[in-house]
DNA sequence: CCCTTAGTTGAACACTCGCTCAATTGAGCA
DNA sequence: TGCTCAATTGAGCGAGTGTTCAACTAAGGG
């Protein structure tokens, strides 16, 4: 293959480790599957990474903090009242739900991973950040009624963490739509909007 | 080995199974802790299971049927208001996680493996069932106030997979306590309790 | 133009994996 | 006692794993 600059061959690494995550599992995706997709010498990966694990763990660094940030942009100069609408829309788009299954994945992964764990915990404080600050946003239009919304972000978040393992398993009865409607409902409750006043 | 009967070596086998299963997660687990644990030929497996594949979603099925059998004796004979409580204690009641760890990691991996979808599919149907009939019971003390029980059940199954993978990583910020306290406020808004009359 | 430097190679190594199959053993019945 | 059949063995196969390292190659500055 072409010759790259250092940095460039670094990014491309990522990228397709990325994809072989996603596509193999980060317990079954294996160097080769990086280097066969770049048609690269095997010998390569070591020459920018100390490690398999390490790679791993910053790809999936990488992906997670760029669907954060997707879901960032889409909800900036949003109306409040808007946004959780349009979270749940977000968590549905993709029928093979690209994003959790990585998020689940690793999740699950960080446990036997230090790389992993250290990765996995800055997520998730991004993501519980995300869910209080449109709480608190949300609950500023009506009547303020949210007593604790740090607690209410972190059950929202594992409200959506729950219910992407559930969508996500083969024949689930869990089907999107359903996902949608307790993801918007969790929010009505949250914020004391049981029946609309 | 001595030898055994079918049957028994069967079920002695499903249990190892289970031992390795949660110790090393079914990604990593394989035949040969079954059978290095039971100091047993590798050939033995295959005379009672199809493949490792399937003797691994026996073993999932038969641990998860226990666990769901385990909490439906605890609420049994208990006064219905007392039952969120419990449940809570049940999930946070041991520091290593066997319960959640094997839940979770099944369900990640049931969107590869048709056998696992199976049993997953069957354990969260389980699972969503006991959490209505307990809504139901605590609903039926105070001011019947839910609306929709079945997704109040959907909320509350998918609340605790979500705190249960987010308790998993290492070093998380989510604690025992803090899932215990998230876990019983849920049942207090699906109540209408939200502040106690 | 050479020559340093950094990118790149791929054979080789020492594992681990699930699974097969001919051979062996032992329990229980006739 | 002999016989039958199920239980059990374990070496061996082919495929897959991460990692190493001596060798090679192409830029780019001098």
């Amino acid at each position: 293959m072409a010759r790259m600059s250092g940095a460039d061959r670094r990014r491309q690494i990522l990228e397709a480790a990325i994809g072989a995550v996603l596509q193999r599992g980060l317990a079954r995706a294996a160097t080769r599957d990086v280097t066969q997709a770049l048609g690269v010498g095997s010998g390569l990966l070591h020459h920018y990474f100390r490690s398999w694990g390490e790679l791993r763990a910053e790809a999936v660094r990488l992906a997670l903090e760029r669907e954060i940030a997707e879901l960032k942009g889409l909800l900036a100069d949003l109306p409040a009242r808007d946004m959780p609408g349009r979270i749940a829309d977000w968590m549905v788009q993709d029928a093979d739900m690209r994003h959790w299954r990585l998020w689940l994945n690793a999740q699950e992964e960080a446990h036997r991973d230090d790389h992993l764990a250290a990765v996995m915990n800055a997520a998730m404080l991004d993501w519980h950040r995300l869910m209080a600050d449109v709480l608190l946003q949300v609950d500023k239009q009506g009547d303020p009624a949210i007593a604790d919304a740090e607690a209410a972000a972190w059950r929202l978040a594992a409200l959506m963490d729950g219910l992407a393992g559930a969508m996500l398993v083969r024949g689930s009865v869990v089907t999107p739509a359903m996902a949608r409607m307790l993801i918007t409902a969790q929010f009505d409750l949250e914020c004391g909007h049981v029946s609309p006043a």
